[in-house]
DNA sequence: CTGAATCCGAGTTGATACTG
DNA sequence: CAGTATCAACTCGGATTCAG
């Protein structure tokens, strides 16, 4: 990946959210734009949206039914902000009945390499972390 | 988090979860324990505080003044569901005035990576982003 | 100093009904 | 089919207060 320190920005706002002292340690600050982005692609259906665009464009009507428990309102909300983020691209057929296709941009591809070490993550410390909450819930009498 | 009104904590159940197919294509059951897991890494001010705690550990004063917007309420919490989950591992110290310090465990540290890819993925397509923003909203009369 | 408990407003989400 | 509109429910988060 690309070194996070690249001195090319010439913008005072993202220059305020930059790694400043090492590579793991970072400014926090409440109006950086990379809390904003973290917000979005972090939220509760953006990564499942996108990984499940991975493969294939998929129809408004598919998405809702491969992701369980999501509404159409839920749905339209997240499209829309991965569509306006330039994440995710959106077709529209003129026909007859309506046809919608979504699909990865290519800015959006470049995020799946993260977002599936995260579902990675998870997949493989799931047990341990049920583990953890057992004992945590034992010593602590849950709650 | 956790929807009101979903029954969930039995073990087996995490293995309707796995990926069942193709690595990318994975199952999106709202009980699915990654799904929970998730929810809990990628919220507001978990990534914050795992990547703080990253270097050395930390009071929880230090923590509140390191991050900024948050409150001493969501710090607790979010330390609290780390420690849960076994992220986070929490020392208290009998003195006076009572200290209580903040660290990774080696659970926590797993995390870092994809942490850290996430965060640097969002500093470097941070202005591509802004930039399909502007374009939407351009194309769309800023709604 | 740490952090639990309570109150309460604000923002989010879901169910339903409706439109093109 | 693909949304939009609306309202009610819910949750989150902040301020404050209290306790160890």
């Amino acid at each position: 990946m690309t070194s996070p320190g690249s001195p090319e920005g010439t913008k005072e706002e993202a220059d305020a959210c930059r790694f400043e002292r090492d590579p793991f340690q970072w400014d926090v600050r409440e109006d950086c734009q990379v809390r904003q982005i973290l917000d979005r692609i972090a939220d509760k259906w953006s990564l499942l949206v996108i990984a499940l665009l991975d493969e294939k464009t998929l129809r408004f009507g598919e998405l809702v039914r491969e992701i369980d428990g999501i509404s159409k309102r839920m749905l339209t909300v997240t499209l829309r902000n991965l569509e306006r983020d330039g994440l995710v691209g959106r077709t529209v057929y003129p026909e007859v009945p309506p046809r919608v296709e979504y699909e990865l941009t290519p800015l959006g591809r470049t995020l799946l390499g993260t977002t599936q070490a995260l579902v990675s993550w998870s997949e493989e410390h799931q047990e341990q972390i049920a583990r953890a909450r057992q004992e945590f819930e034992a010593a602590n009498g849950a709650d």
